[in-house]
DNA sequence: CTATAATTTCAGTAATTTCTGACATTGCAG
DNA sequence: CTGCAATGTCAGAAATTACTGAAATTATAG
């Protein structure tokens, strides 16, 4: 299947930023054709529409899946796999958000819990520890907020992202409401 | 210098969090390192530390000034460099929010900003277009909210992720009391 | 200026990641 | 069950990325 000069430009862009966004080329084109065809497509149209191997692209899907990032589908009179994207970029977003704390920063505030219970033995290590702490304090208040966030319905999420910083006199209006504000 | 088991296991971490990271392991070894010492290191230091050659040391400095996340300094009588990492963790946080949207995202909105404009030429190319643009609307959203929500003072942002979902009743109450709300 | 310390660059090599083609497995129709 | 279509696995090849050591450049002290 011949790409339009459209979704063509579209898919070589994706796998271009694929090393960026820590997947590999393949990964990045097979996902973008998904998500911009209107029907779902099989492993062979997709190994055939970006010329690679057949292997290469069970691979990728199988990455993609594990990311939540495609689903299959089935057609009557017709065993094989069809995958789709899903059509809420809403949705898209959340899941990718999601997979992403979970890969890149869930091990590193794990390992920095550890660190920082662990009973100093050097006193070289101090600052060190110090430091430990302040990353681990950041990221558990962000990560906590991003999970709170996700769990907001979509209509609010998007009311506050388009409120923008006047979400700032809002909530400077209710704090000094609702008790002494040190606000001079 | 020989690195603390603490120190060692950051930075072994970080050089292993490296890859999911968008940089290479020298990269993140060197940055934990730093962030970790309460005075800032020269490069000898840090090849030395890590055991990785003066060069590579050299690179992956560069690599972490062309992100702003380490700091050059200078000591009376010495003429060698020396390298500290901001002290302030939500700075820091920023400084990575702001780079990484510059590397892995402007690209890609600018990329299909140009593919929305774009005359369609081909009637398949219908259902791709909006794909496009959805995905464009919604990075564009979600952006321009990051930007401002940059430009917030820490302890309103600070407040606000304490907050938590707690800003949906807030907001809720402002939303009701200012105009006609379509709760029903 | 010269000598030398510090840093950077870069070509070649090492390590890692990605991709392929051959083979293995799965699952369905007959 | 058998046969075949579809998908998955994996060892090795290809491509990419990271690292080193040597040489070049830059900066400073004398």
């Amino acid at each position: 299947m011949k790409l339009s000069p459209l979704v063509l430009r579209f898919v070589l862009h994706f796998g271009e930023m694929g090393s960026r966004w820590g997947i590999n080329r393949t990964v990045g084109q097979i996902y973008a054709l998904i998500f911009s065809s209107p029907q779902s497509l099989n492993a062979d149209e997709i190994a055939e529409s970006l010329d690679v191997s057949r292997s290469n692209v069970s691979m990728g899907l199988k990455e993609l899946q594990s990311w939540s990032l495609v689903r299959l589908e089935h057609r009557v009179g017709d065993r094989r796999d069809y995958f789709r994207a899903p059509e809420d970029v809403w949705q898209i977003f959340q899941t990718l958000a999601q997979e992403r704390k979970k890969r890149e920063i869930d091990p590193t505030l794990s390992m920095l819990r550890d660190a920082v219970l662990e009973p100093m033995t050097e006193h070289s290590d101090r600052y060190a520890q110090k430091r430990m702490q302040d990353m681990h304090d950041l990221i558990e208040l962000a990560t906590g907020w991003f999970t709170e966030v996700q769990h907001m319905d979509q209509a609010t999420l998007k009311t506050l992202m388009k409120m923008g910083t006047r979400v700032q006199k809002v909530l400077e209006f209710k704090l000094v409401g609702s008790s002494a504000a040190k606000k001079g």
